[in-house]
DNA sequence: TGTACATCAGTGAACGCGCGTTCACTGATGTAC
DNA sequence: TGTACATCAGTGAACGCGCGTTCACTGATGTAC
């Protein structure tokens, strides 16, 4: 056993990149409140001190989560935009892709959807949209918010209406993934994906194989 | 100046109700991460160990208020929905009504809806549902439930899905308000109604006085 | 009506804990000559 | 190709802080007789 390389160096090669994933494991594993600096330190292995060198202080690392989240939860978009060039399907199927994202990363979702750590009127972050998705989605949020502060009437029918509705729509189901409200009763990230495409509108057939999964969570 | 008339009494009188309206007005103040145990009985002018005496830890104290907000949104909730007795109306005005609960008291908010404090599958708050709201509203969750955890198809109109979609385009806008994205956006508290009314379908015509709020939060 | 006493709601001092952060340091790397 | 040195990414010990919680206590209240 050759010590030398056995013995982890004492550079690490990319710091700062394994401390933002054991960051993501460790909130997705047992949430955002556990998130310390010192538990990120630990997981890779590393003094509680490290982490300073990479980011200037715990919101620092924080506020880097929320890009990351962002960047990842905004390819998801993207590339379930793809699956249509008819923009209101693009728009649904973005819409179930973001339910589905956030179930499976919630605590993720949480950070990165969390305005002390980035800012809604600021531009949406970098990933190409597809065609489908260009126009007013970019400045969806400021042009509402231009609209609802100028007191102008708000026609249920208006254009940002609907796409604040489709909105509100998935983030109301993702949240109630997000929050644990589902968890507790016994509906699942497997499930994510039939509420989401039901709740937007499309019908969901029966699961094809036989599911004593209502067993498993009483009557 | 008799002393006796102005030094406050050792008895507090109802020390537990004073807690919870304290606990409130702080998280109302400065976040759900600001209560302490410590800090709420510092505001009621008691030492930091006094709650212990009516709540056995900080958990319960957090339950506590989690049944308070609850019962105070379903108060909310009904007195809305008495505005109507078309049921689906009566809906509608509950959802605008949640929305502007949730922006008005967005840390209680917060709490109430933390399924770690209350427990989804239980029985709704203890308030007297209307006419209106009666019927699957009351199981509404464990239904729900079932339906998804029985692999049965999902049909976008199947009257559970229709409440969902209904529930969770409520709480999407709520949330908005809630994380403090709107409020990020200029958007306040006093939108909450007319946005909570056109995206439940309302046409919401033009704010009467004129409004140079948009003046207020940049172009 | 008066007194003894059990009960209970408060006090205030103290504790252990883990956190975020700082600090002087040291090992490794890369570059100038 | 070899050496001196600046730079930088780590270490590990230490700090101050505020928290949740416990404890022995004491002041006030209500009740039995």
């Amino acid at each position: 056993m050759t010590r030398k390389t056995r013995t982890r160096p004492y550079h690490h090669g990319d710091l700062k990149r394994a401390l933002l994933e054991a960051s993501i494991e460790l909130i997705h594993e047992e949430g955002v409140e556990a998130l310390t600096v010192a538990e990120v330190g630990r997981r890779v292995g590393v003094s509680s001190a490290a982490p300073y060198k990479h980011f200037a202080d715990r919101q620092a690392l924080l506020r880097a989560l929320a890009v990351e989240g962002n960047r990842r939860l905004g390819e998801a978009l993207v590339a379930a935009a793809e699956g249509s060039t008819e923009p209101r399907e693009a728009f649904r199927l973005s819409g179930v892709a973001y339910i589905r994202w956030a179930a499976e990363n919630p605590a993720l979702h949480r950070i990165a959807t969390d305005p002390a750590h980035i800012d809604y009127a600021s531009a949406p972050p970098d990933v190409d949209a597809p065609e489908a998705l260009k126009g007013s989605m970019e400045t969806f949020w400021t042009d509402l918010a231009e609209l609802v502060r100028s007191g102008a009437a708000l026609p249920a029918s208006h254009p940002l209406m609907e796409q604040l509705r489709g909105r509100a729509l998935a983030l109301g189901v993702a949240s109630l993934f997000v929050s644990g409200a589902f968890a507790s009763l016994g509906i699942t990230t497997a499930d994510a994906e039939r509420i989401a495409r039901a709740v937007t509108g499309e019908d969901v057939p029966a699961t094809s194989r036989r599911s004593k999964a209502s067993r498993t969570h009483g009557a």
